[in-house]
DNA sequence: GCTATAATTAAGACATAGTCTTATTAAGGA
DNA sequence: TCCTTAATAAGACTATGTCTTAATTATAGC
């Protein structure tokens, strides 16, 4: 369990709570623009720890590595197609979806992913390219 | 495009036959079985090759590995969270989802992937443990 | 403020998935 | 059989993520 309060945490902490939907090397990005010494392997570890406690919610993704997400309630994403962003979507109901999926006999579905692909606001209004 | 027909091909389109939903690193392992000399590369690119002409398809799910599926028609799939194990499963209605969800105003939703969670029926049983 | 100790870190090795390059091999038409 | 060129083997390379280990540092107790 973490219980020091280090510079290094802090730093990732803001990151996350400071970009959206932010992969692990998008918050190393913006970590080494303010102390360029915090190591790779710390990001990742704050990072899975703050997943872990349930502090921020790690989205695993279908075709992206993992996002970070300060938003811990449910809701589902899309993942731009053309510059990749993830937006939040909100999905009213997708218990139906699994109380009406046929799986294989003998098997037994427990939890429903849903993830759509589009365009965000920025590639659907004709803007310029913005990878993450 | 491919036009020649090899050892090498013949072998990674059979293994993709013979397994269940393979990863490109299962058919690696059966083919080795049969000609170790295949060169990994190889067949990464003959699946890659066959996805992209549409001869099978490319599954980019969620929290595991691309795998590789000989039945063409959309259906959605659930990975056992026991063994990684992918079985096919029928949805009835996913485009209501769609219809219902609500993105970033500004942003538009095209597609939309679903995804099970659950058990394969061999672990269902409590059988033992079988990594793909 | 100082010290001890144990949590945290930096560095880099390691694993895996996937792509790309290049020299070599071999399929199949002439 | 010989040629052309598609296809391959080998391995470099990128990226994401984990793990190990020695060094650092936060903080509790003095």
């Amino acid at each position: 369990m973490r219980t020091r309060k280090t510079h290094q945490t802090e730093l990732v902490m803001q990151a996350v709570h400071a970009l959206d939907h932010p992969t692990a090397s998008n918050v190393l990005d913006a970590v080494h623009e303010l102390d360029p010494s915090v190591s790779r392997a710390t990001v990742f570890r704050v990072l899975a720890e703050a997943a872990e406690s349930g502090e921020v919610q790690r989205l695993v993704l279908a075709g992206s590595s993992d996002c970070f997400d300060i938003t811990l309630c449910k809701h589902a994403h899309m993942v731009c197609s053309r510059c990749g962003a993830i937006s939040d979507v909100d999905v009213p109901d997708t218990s139906a979806l699994q109380r009406d999926a046929v799986g294989v006999k003998g098997g037994r579905i427990d939890a429903c992913h849903v993830q759509f692909f589009g365009l965000c606001p920025e590639c659907n209004r004709g803007e310029p390219h913005q990878n993450q």
